[in-house]
DNA sequence: TTGAAAGCGGTACCAC
DNA sequence: GTGGTACCGCTTTCAA
């Protein structure tokens, strides 16, 4: 069922059927009643093809999610940014365009999907140290958000949590327990979160004058693999920490795989603060401290990010958004906590 | 740049240039060479709605993922088979689209993606016991492959890991190590990959002349609580499980944490065969026999749905493309198990 | 308030 | 081998 046909059958011309679906004022109450009518009873759906080309919009925002180029890693917490963002353009009516490439090939996707006219803006996924990517589209003359920020803060729309409070926070509980050797199993070094992650672990050593340990600082590609391999090392040494606070929950498995491996107690030996685990339920299981997870965060995050992005879609001269985000990361609220006293 | 632009600037016509671009063979070899030159210069790419409208085809795959209304929770293993797919659509020349649905909206989903035109083809993911998609899909006249099957296997393609078998092989494993109360902690019952997953578990059991306990046999959501949960409530129970089998890496941390809390040894005390971990490390850092992951498997599954799918858009009546698939779920070889006799 | 007709950017038939 | 032209299905002027 095209438009063609529905107006036949209404006895319209395509123009009054497409003004009446559209929301258009001109149309009289009535015919527009009986246009709506009849598009739910054939269940009329404009082509979107057909829709793009005449508006030269295709109501589609495009994910290109970098993958390491060895080991085609995805990371988990996409799935739940994803969510979160499909959540709004389902809303708003838009889709969501989704690519996985590989860092060489990140430019000619980028590039490729605008020349090929797919989306009406980008969400900018993964930033780095060295990132071109803001330059590159902004040449490209097409809207996005970064989910993230690069290393400098200025000239583009981003939303980001603040990982550097969070681990200073997280940092600071672990030294206020008592510990002198925390160690830190961080991310990627090329990832800017990661080294905002590390400046937050770093002041809060700074500020507490604990002198930093290089042999306890760690990045690394987040792995279960990477947080075992790691941690057992560690604990192995002649001076092994007494407290990690690790980058993310995959890390966090390793790790306390390690730690349990080595006969220590997680809580009584050792303490472990991972970063975006969902432990909310040990609350009533235990008494150690916990605090709820990050992925309904990171689908929060998915959330605005989309929001955003439909708004600059729709005001092309507006100013960047910015967001830095607090919510859910403040330790004693929301970050996955499990430690105890020494 | 369009179409039209680079024939004015060839002094050639639109359709020569877009001939030569897609490769017929009328054109000279001469043109062609020179078309083909300036659209690289160029960097013409053709506007994807406006090839899709003349062609009918829109060279997208829609991908809509089911997510269980209340608690948005999406299965972490889609990242991996979203990697997968879209590896194969890149290699062919085509796009994802992805929609998370919730249950009560997923026939209008599949309706209105499919009315609107925006793709070529769709993958169906979570089958359940109760499933009309194949009946909708089948009469909305679309090509699709489902990422395992339904209640019949019949008459509609299909790419699916041998649960039943998987379950079975990792039961007899831990039957064989001397247990005899053996624990399932399973994904939701509504799904057909936990239906089959509990027959191959109980098949082992009947064919050991084990007796089947249903207070070791537990189904639900794939959380972390849903797993601690479960296995703290059998531990604490006055005949505890000596040995788990857990139906994902998500439900495994969990039941690790209370085998753990229990002041139980993994491996001495309890056993436990985990379907989808990433143990591989393991290998080299203990005794306990470990074998390699089932994220790597769920891309090849990705890819493998994706392949038959583009397959079958362009060979419309060929019939149904089946694959049920052993590779990486034969216990010994490659399915996440950390073991040890009690 | 309604309709005719000209695109949007390609493809594909038909003639040359 | 190449070009003219109708058309894919919708939106949007312009005229009535």
């Amino acid at each position: 069922m095209d438009l063609k046909q529905l107006a036949k059958l209404l006895d319209l011309s395509p123009t009054t059927v497409s003004r009446a679906l559209n929301g258009f004022p001109e149309v009289s109450q009535k015919t527009r009643l009986r246009v709506l009518e009849a598009a739910k009873e054939y269940n009329y759906q404009p082509n979107a093809k057909a829709k793009g080309l005449a508006t030269g919009r295709t109501n589609t925002i495009g994910h290109l999610i970098p993958i390491s180029a060895g080991h085609e890693m995805v990371n988990p917490v996409f799935s739940d940014f994803i969510a979160g963002a499909s959540k709004a353009y389902m809303a708003a009516g838009y889709d969501m365009l989704l690519s996985l490439v590989d860092d060489e090939n990140e430019a000619d996707a980028y590039r490729n999907v605008t020349a090929r006219g797919r989306v009406d803006g980008l969400i900018v996924h993964g930033p780095k140290l060295q990132d071109n990517r803001v330059e590159l589209l902004n040449s490209l003359d097409v809207p996005f958000v970064v989910h993230g920020r690069l290393s400098s803060s200025d000239g583009y729309s981003w939303v980001d949590v603040n990982n550097s409070r969070a681990f200073s926070r997280g940092t600071n509980y672990l030294l206020e327990l008592g510990h002198k050797r925390v160690a830190l199993i961080n991310g990627l070094e090329s990832m800017v979160f990661a080294k905002h992650r590390n400046d937050g672990y770093c002041e809060s050593l700074r500020t507490q004058q604990v002198a930093i340990d290089s042999s306890l600082l760690v990045s690394g590609e987040m792995t279960e693999p990477f947080g075992y391999g790691s941690a057992r090392r560690m604990l192995q040494s002649e001076n092994p920490p007494t407290a990690f606070i690790v980058s993310s929950m995959i890390l966090a498995i390793g790790v306390r795989r390690a730690i349990e491996e080595r006969g220590l107690k997680l809580g009584v030996d050792v303490s472990l603060v991972a970063y975006d685990d969902d432990l909310s339920y040990l609350t009533e299981a235990s008494d150690v401290p916990v605090f709820t997870s990050l992925r309904s965060s990171v689908r929060e995050a998915g959330r605005r990010c989309a929001e955003n992005l439909l708004f600059l879609i729709d005001n092309p001269h507006h100013e960047p958004l910015q967001e830095l985000w607090e919510a859910s990361l403040i330790i004693g609220e929301s970050t996955g906590v499990a430690a105890r006293k020494t």
